[in-house]
Parts: C-alpha cells; structure tokens; sequence
DNA sequence: AACTATTTATAAGA
DNA sequence: TTCTTATAAATAGTT
C-alpha cells in the first residue's frame, strides 16, 4: 500500500480562495449551491426587516434565475421608473412602459406556463416563506426541447420589440456619455 | 459593570424564526448586517462561477440599494437590448444611473433625515411595522384601522417628500427615466 | 460599532 | 444530482 496518511486532513469545508474555480463541473456545482443559499437568505432578508428585493442572475451556462418579494418584476419595474417620484415625467420612458408592460405580460404568462408543468411534474417548489415569493427556477434543462423553443421564441420577439423602441426613441434624444465601469458595483 | 456570576446566558447568536422583526432599530439593523452579508456572498459567487448578477432592493426605510457584476445598470441593459456582449449600443440605462444615482442619493438623504429626527424627537413610530412599507402589500393585511391609518399617513409623507427631494434635485435637467429587460446572455 | 456564542452555509468527497 | 461531514462564515443579541 502506498502512504496516505498525509492527506486526510479534512472531510468538510475547507478555507478557499476565492476565484474563479477552474473545474468546470466544481463550478456548475458551486453556483447551484450558492444561489440557492443566497435566494434562501435573500427571502429571510426580505421576510425579517420586510425589505423588498429582487435577484437577477445568470448562470455560467447563461441560465436565467431570478428571485424576487414580492415579485421581480415589481421591484425592477419600481427600480427603473422611479416610482416614488412618479411626478418628474420623463416622456422618454413612457413609451418604454408599453412594452414593459408587453413584455411583461409574456414573461409572466410564460412563467406560469412552465410553472405549472413543473407543478404537474411534481416538481414544483415548496416555497418556505409563502405567498409573494416568486421564484424562478424555471432552468432551462428542464424543459424539453420543443418547449424551450417557444420559451426563446418568446423572448425574443420581446427583445426584438423592445430593442426596435428603443432605436427609435434614441433618435430623438440626447443621452449623457457615461456609462458604468465592470467589477463590483453596489450602493451601499 | 455589574458583579455578576448570573448572567450567564449565550451571548452569541441564538436560533431565530425567520419572521417580521417587531422593534424597528432592530430591523434596520438586521437588513444592513444582512444586506451586507448578501452582497458579499453575491460577489463570491459571481467570482468562483464566472456568473453575472444584479440585487436590487428597497430597505425597510425605503432605500435603495444595489448589487451588481459587472455592474446592475449593464446587466438590466443587456437584458433589456439582448446584447450578449459587453457592451451596449443602446444605452437607454446610461441616463437611468445618473437619475437613479439622484433619487439613490436623495432617499437616503431622506431616510437619514427622518431617523434622525424621528429619535430627536423621541416620537418615532414604534409600530411593529415600522415607517415607509408602502410597498409591503402583505403587512396591510394584518394591520388593523389604526395601524393602517399610521402605514398611510407616513408611506404618504416618505413619497411626499421624496418625491419634493428628488424633483428639486432634477432642476435643470432631464433625465430618462428605465426600464428593464429579461433576457439570455452566455457567460464563461 | 465590537464582541462571541451559535447557527448556517458550504467545499470536498462519496 | 443529492447526501455527508468537517469547517468556514454569517449573524442575533449584548455591550
């Protein structure tokens, strides 16, 4: 037999780096297994101080997830319009609202779609925290192809739409040349 | 401070049911320590699986808060135009940063303001649901007439004022108001 | 804001 | 992918 009384350290977690994980499979691994432990803590956040919150990710495979309390959608909507303010009147959104609402529209009922497959699947969720809690764990490796198909159809007719509104508003108005930088960004 | 051979008890963290904090300093507490900790772990994820994630949330006083890599702004505007690259041709959110940056800035502002005097005064509002959840449509259910006149009157003032803060701040300019986008993008 | 006893999250391995 | 387990990290209540 060969020695082996040297590596036997530890069963459970040990320190690590954080970077990048090289392994492929490691990495599909651990974003599965953190993005459920943040949505779950993103919810007792929610649930506690009776915060409203929203996650948007996308998974190395570019799989959409989403999170969101009451609703994604609401907090995004309520993000990106201002909604607390909604006297200041900024005519170039308004047009965006519409097809906002019009996508929307298709996402949810897309949403429901499949979360009803899911549901007839048995595979729905239960959702500890109840009502209001919308998640989206609609991955795309659980639809089958022909399903996926009209799922990315979908999307993008949307896109389409809303991309062509929003050339067309661009035209007409001036927009300050700045964008964000990349890393890390958060208001805190 | 004290001779004490009695107070014994864990001084550590204690097991919790995860439910609405009652006494608002705590629940301002537990959302920052929470946030915070969401965030960072946000950050490792997006390190070690190469993902792309943007949070987006409103604390209980609500104040806005984000997460984002690269960046929220570019995620939501990538999902919006459907660009798969990094950069966008349509930067219909560059004008929202500016504008959210505004409104981020007077909301907390705001919310400084109003804490602030709400303990100088010593008339803040021990409601178990604290000030400004206007938008937490699942607390109303439980509020009786009065709390619910309480939930009104101060969700009315925070958007009053808010609203008054943010207007002021807009003088001289326009700013697009967003809008937002789901859509597929590929990372890694 | 700092402290710490605990609870929770999770890196590897199976 | 799900379970196990040792350990790292987050955090509830206090000061």
């Amino acid at each position: 037999m060969e020695n082996n009384k040297e590596k036997k350290e530890s069963k459970g977690q040990r320190k690590i780096e954080i970077k990048k994980i090289s392994k492929k499979s490691s990495l599909y691994v651990t974003f599965s297994k953190r993005r459920q432990g943040l949505f779950n803590k993103a919810g007792e956040c929610c649930v506690q101080s009776g915060a409203e919150m929203a996650i948007i990710t996308f998974s190395p495979g570019g799989k959409p997830f989403t999170f969101g309390h009451p609703s994604a959608d609401a907090i995004l909507n309520r993000h990106l319009t201002g909604n607390t303010s909604g006297e200041s009147s900024t005519n170039i959104l308004e047009g965006c609202s519409h097809y906002y609402e019009l996508y929307n529209k298709s996402a949810a009922d897309l949403e429901a779609e499949t979360l009803k497959r899911e549901e007839e699947t048995g595979k729905a969720k239960a959702n500890k925290f109840g009502e209001g809690f919308w998640w989206d764990e609609q991955s795309i490796e659980g639809l089958d192809l022909e399903e996926l198909n009209q799922y990315v159809e979908s999307m993008e007719g949307l896109r389409k739409l809303v991309a062509l509104k929003v050339d067309e508003m661009e035209k007409g108005s001036e927009f300050p040349s700045n964008f964000l930088g990349h890393g890390f960004k958060s208001t805190a």
